[in-house]
DNA sequence: CCGCTGTATTGACATATTTCGATTCTAGAG
DNA sequence: CTCTAGAATCGAAATATGTCAATACAGCGG
């Protein structure tokens, strides 16, 4: 997260995985993880306070990690009366995986790969 | 990354998502995304030299981002005289999709959903 | 053996993330 | 309007993560 650096210049390469390493951080917690497996098995939604009793987190903290899954828009909350449910948001998953197989299919934008290190 | 908690008693629930957590985490990284994509893209080996020459951190950051990925096994180093090249691990994408997807359908043990919040 | 080059590890420091208590906001009930 | 209950935000503390300089380790060539 931050680019200072030192090492021959222009040549910084590559590029942007910080789009697709945001979702995946998003995702990369056990208790998010959690929730959203509770959203799918629920195929439906669930209400904060169903988190709050199942998760052993306080209330504020449950409230942070939806936030998280919220700005990544991973999950989508709708209030009703005093109560607030939160569904997946449409391709949520897909979103993800898409995000995964851009990495591991090589596609970053290889802005000059010009290698250093010459050994064959 | 811890249990101690308060809230009604024995409804711990739902469960171990530490592992899979563990592992979105060690590509949750732009600059080990970046890796993964490179040894994607080289369709073979990846010299350290090489990815210290492409990306703008130092040497031992370099080292240490290579060891996250290997100790959640989804690359492989193998030394070849003074250099060590790097491949992907055979199953590394597949491995972390199906963790992914474990999430995402729901998979996770629910060792007793009992809500508490009881509103229809 | 010594020295050199590439890589790994160590130790310290800065930043980010997780968590909670206290407070605030929102909406229904009286 | 006031009271109450669920949910969000704020502020602070604990922990985790990323980063680098210094150092150690590994293999090669003298």
């Amino acid at each position: 997260m931050s680019i200072q650096r030192s090492y021959p210049p222009s040549e910084v390469i590559w590029n942007d995985f910080e789009t697709v390493a945001g979702l995946l951080k998003a995702v990369a917690d056990s208790y998010r993880l959690t929730m959203l497996a509770m959203l799918a098995a629920a195929a439906g939604e669930v209400c904060v306070c169903d988190f709050t009793a199942a998760l052993p987190l306080n209330q504020p903290t449950v409230s942070h990690h939806l936030r998280i899954l919220r700005e990544a828009e991973l999950v989508i909350s709708e209030r009703r009366g005093t109560w607030v449910y939160y569904h997946l948001a449409p391709r949520a998953h897909e979103r993800v995986r898409a995000a995964l197989a851009s990495a591991f299919e090589g596609k970053g934008s290889p802005v000059s790969v010009q290698r250093e290190c010459r050994n064959a």
